[in-house]
DNA sequence: ACCGATAACTTTATCGGTTAAGTAATGGGG
DNA sequence: CCCCATTACTTAACCGATAAAGTTATCGGT
């Protein structure tokens, strides 16, 4: 009940009769302060119930061991489970994540990064939103020196690090194991192709096509969002238009979760008569009925590399060299595209 | 590439030749300010590109507009929903939310609690790990006079605010809403009885099972955590036992699906010769095969609330009657739990 | 014309730390 | 025995804001 004073360094240095630079310094083991009275500032500091402050410490030292986190959502297996690793890393290197969430709208994405510059992070990793062009606030960024890393959905020439998956290669790969599996009708349900993740999977996709001497009608290829009402639309789009391919490849996970959906609507039988293979899975897929075939998406690593690329940056502030790491992904079959009888 | 300067308070004192605190009170829009000198401050402010610095701002506010977040866990439905609308509401109030997360892990949550009370948060909003017992940072949490609102899994007596799932009458109503489907063999994978939520939980499905003159024999109610392994371990107990219910009432969704892991396995079909029921459902439950019947947990409306009534406290600091607030759920029926044919 | 109120600022102190710049005592080398 | 380096502190200044306590004009009222 008592409004119970908060102990200060003050408090100790006065415990002791001692100045409160002292008692900075023996806690911070700093080489100006004799043993003995390291040994009874901890004790006193101990003693009394010393937490520091944080903020008065962040204020004077200039930097504030946290780092700010900017994703477009967290209901989403992806970025749950990255942003889990974001934490992990982070938190083992004594930093503090503070994260905020942009709901894929621009304008929290500008509040959020504002915000954070204005809390001081040491660093930001960021995951843009779909619909990401103003790019004058990463600019700001860039000017005032704060390191900052991009994951998965990145803008590319700021001069910014980015780590992301093997998205290109990846869907290439995958599209051609789909083939050699005997299908030869593929749609996509390609997401914004202004951004990285959209562009590079349709690329990957009308290479892999491309060198498998398969055509792909322009109708089939959609561009839509990442979301799963983006699926749903997107199907009944190629069913509406009375030529369904045999194959769909979706540009995430809940985009293909959209597609079952409409496809039961339909009446089209998965995997009878249609199947899909979609860019990231999730943890719930090995239930989903029909399972979706996907390319497994290492978000674990995704996160890891990206905290510790960030950190390395905020250690060597000097080094300034971008660096873009690519991770490389896997298809894993599930119920879907099986192989073909002959 | 310059390492521009940081525009403060100061340097738009300086251009203006008026001194810094007339700075800062324009900006707050404060009466002491004539209009003309306000309109030409924030002039100023905005050509400079000033941005205000939130620890300098907290640190002589002695308020930091931040709200300290703990959860066990962030992929899962429950809770990935829950704290997306708690950053939506702590946002729509100003507040921003740094979130730790605890990995179920007793200790990681005591460092993360410490962290957030030396980062000065204005108030915390907790979800307790399975097994929390130490109640000594609560109670210096209490000392401090800082507001605090725990949610879902809370701790009870300590004075704080709450907001929870009517646990216990909500699978009350749900498990007599099973029986009146006509089953009456009923097994209960229960949680942690020492966690308000096992233990309700499980209470809820004891009175109903009795009001309804149904016994449960003892080796059916199998204490486990909450999370998929432990479903698996406690369907398997049940199935070597020889012995399996009609229907499994899980603790929670992950619980329900280590439950159908195990039954594939095991030969049993859902929900041909078993039923389940969980407390708790899945966005992806739609396309689970078979979709569990799960009594709704209202995680949003959960959110909302917590941070709402934290919000309230801590606008209100000299209010000190706890509050506890009971979201009514309701039985959602998907595939499972099918009235029986008479 | 004088008083007190008010408007519009400025000065000083403070938040709780850190960093930089002293200072007094000790001790070893020449 | 003196000088300089080292040890172990202390004092002062500062980080960038806010809060509290002055300080001037100006103005209306009597």
């Amino acid at each position: 009940m008592t409004p119970k004073k908060v102990i200060t360094l003050k408090d100790i240095a006065e415990d002791l009769n001692i100045s409160k630079v002292s008692v900075s310094k023996a806690l911070r083991d700093h080489p100006d302060i004799g043993s003995d009275t390291k040994r009874l500032v901890r004790e006193t500091a101990e003693r009394l119930g010393y937490v520091p402050n944080y903020i008065a410490r962040n204020l004077s030292s200039r930097q504030s061991k946290t780092i700010g986190l900017v994703v477009p959502k967290i209901a989403h297996h992806f970025f749950a489970s990255a942003i889990e690793t974001i934490y992990h890393t982070a938190f083992d290197n004594k930093y503090e994540i503070i994260m905020t969430v942009s709901q894929e709208k621009v304008e929290n994405e500008l509040i959020h990064l504002q915000t954070l510059l204005s809390m001081r992070v040491d660093g930001l990793i960021i995951s843009v939103t779909e619909q990401t062009k103003d790019i004058s606030i990463f600019e700001t960024v860039k000017k005032r020196g704060i390191p900052l890393v991009f994951f998965d959905r990145v803008i590319e020439g700021l001069g910014f690090s980015t780590v992301t998956a093997d998205d290109e290669q990846g869907t290439y790969d995958a599209i051609t194991e789909v083939i050699n599996s005997g299908y030869t009708k593929f749609a996509h349900l390609a997401g914004y192709s202004c951004t990285n993740i959209g562009k590079n999977r349709l690329n990957g996709f009308r290479n892999a096509m491309k060198d498998n001497n398969l055509k792909v009608p322009e109708h089939w290829v959609v561009e839509t969002g990442f979301a799963e009402g983006d699926g749903y639309k997107g199907f009944m789009k190629l069913f509406r238009s009375g030529d369904l391919p045999e194959v769909i490849f979706t540009v995430t996970y809940p985009v293909a979760l959209g597609v079952i959906l409409a496809a039961q609507e339909a009446g089209i039988s998965i995997p009878g008569d249609l199947q899909i293979v979609s860019f990231g899975g999730s943890i719930y897929n090995r239930f989903v009925a029909p399972s979706i075939s996907y390319i497994d998406q290492p978000s674990e690593e995704i996160g890891k590399k990206a905290t510790e690329l960030l950190l390395y940056e905020i250690k060597n502030p000097e080094m300034h060299e971008e660096r873009h790491i690519v991770i490389p992904t896997k298809l894993v079959f599930c119920d879907t595209c099986q192989k073909k009888e002959e």
